[in-house]
DNA sequence: TTCTAATGTAAGCAGTGTAAACATTAATGT
DNA sequence: ACATTAATGTTTACACTGCTTACATTAGAA
């Protein structure tokens, strides 16, 4: 016996994108699938998303939020190196095994989000889950903190786009550095402990 | 007078395809207003690309062999530090002003770039310019070589992404580092080439 | 010159985002 | 307790999309 109000449309509706938006890819969502998946009429939906865009923004918003648990350390000790390494390594296997909602969170689709003030909170609030795990590692002004953080941040992020086109271009390792980028970012792959060490190394210790 | 065959059809939609894509994002580009923008009918782009994830794949590759071009250093001579400074300042470049085409270049939109073997090549092309630098740079086994050309690549390619959404979400630069990532990402692109020159001599140096 | 392949057109299908007018019901103030 | 209002859901419809199918024209090879 279905009442003519939901109840819980908006947390459905966003749970239900989530979850599509990860298996398809943002593309793929329509919401008039959405509707229909929810059990309510196509025009239901923009009571609570004013366009879909909006309905993007909570996707990755709730992206942002996973991945501020996934790549949280205890900050009340100081932070070691391997524990930044450890991080790093968190960020990447979120970026790779989520990399539908990782576009929604820094790609194009959500263009500015400051109209969303609830993602901004939640992105700004992954970035300071780097920043303070810096701020605890060693002595640093503010400005090398900040420097440090942007450096690691640029690198798990680009470590993410190109490890994905990695596997997205080659269906099987290549193992020979002329074959293209590709082949190389896979040899990374392989050994991405190995190779953050050295880089987040090459960070760190100024 | 004008005739039943357009006879240059194919390369008037990639240049008119490009123009677009960069000018409003690949996302507001529609097959039927190419065709309208060339005085052809709503169908006639489908005999020269498939589907419009060919078109996307054109304007890519057209996006890579620019890339290339910007990037290029001459490497008959050893190549220095410095110039691979300035190829990584030229890469940022080129995906900061050339946005749009760069999200279709490393995107989702073209999902598997083995299926369009002339981006692949061109794609591949872009990535040999780098490893090239670098093999002049110093006398590194390929391994070593392929380490420091995807360390570098992945930096680059993740400033461009953490610029892009700096630019996006600030309007103005702020200087506060709690504020968050757009505001430490703006505090670099100040200091784009210190900073470079500061992460590139950990990767060059060993 | 004839035939064929390449290239263009016309019409139409199934699907989209979203706006406008209307229906139902939950919440609120008296 | 009841009337009013705001929130939420429905219907209908518009303009647009990618793409398919069947057909028209013509350039170039035999």
């Amino acid at each position: 016996m279905k009442s003519y109000h939901h109840g819980n449309l908006k947390q459905e509706l966003i749970d239900c994108a989530c979850k599509l938006c990860e298996r398809d890819g943002y593309t793929k969502l329509s919401i008039r699938t959405l509707a229909k998946e929810s059990g309510v009429s196509q025009t239901a939906p923009y009571r609570h998303f004013e366009t879909k865009e909006a309905l993007y923004a909570s996707v990755a918003q709730d992206g942002f939020n996973k991945l501020s648990k996934a790549i949280h350390v205890n900050v009340d000790k100081k932070v070691t190196k391997k524990q930044i390494i450890d991080m790093a390594i968190k960020y990447i296997e979120f970026g790779l095994k989520n990399a539908n909602t990782y576009d929604l969170m820094f790609g194009t689709a959500v263009g500015n989000f400051a109209e969303y003030p609830e993602l901004l909170e939640s992105a700004n609030s992954s970035y300071e889950n780097f920043r303070s795990s810096f701020s605890q590692l060693a002595n640093d002004s503010d400005e090398v903190i900040a420097f440090k953080c942007i450096t690691l941040w640029s690198m798990v992020h680009g470590l993410v786009g190109i490890l994905r086109k990695a596997q997205v271009v080659a269906d099987e390792p290549m193992v020979n550095p002329e074959a293209g980028p590709m082949s190389s970012a896979i040899l990374i792959a392989g050994n991405l402990e190995d190779h953050l060490d050295k880089v987040i190394s090459g960070i760190v210790e100024n």
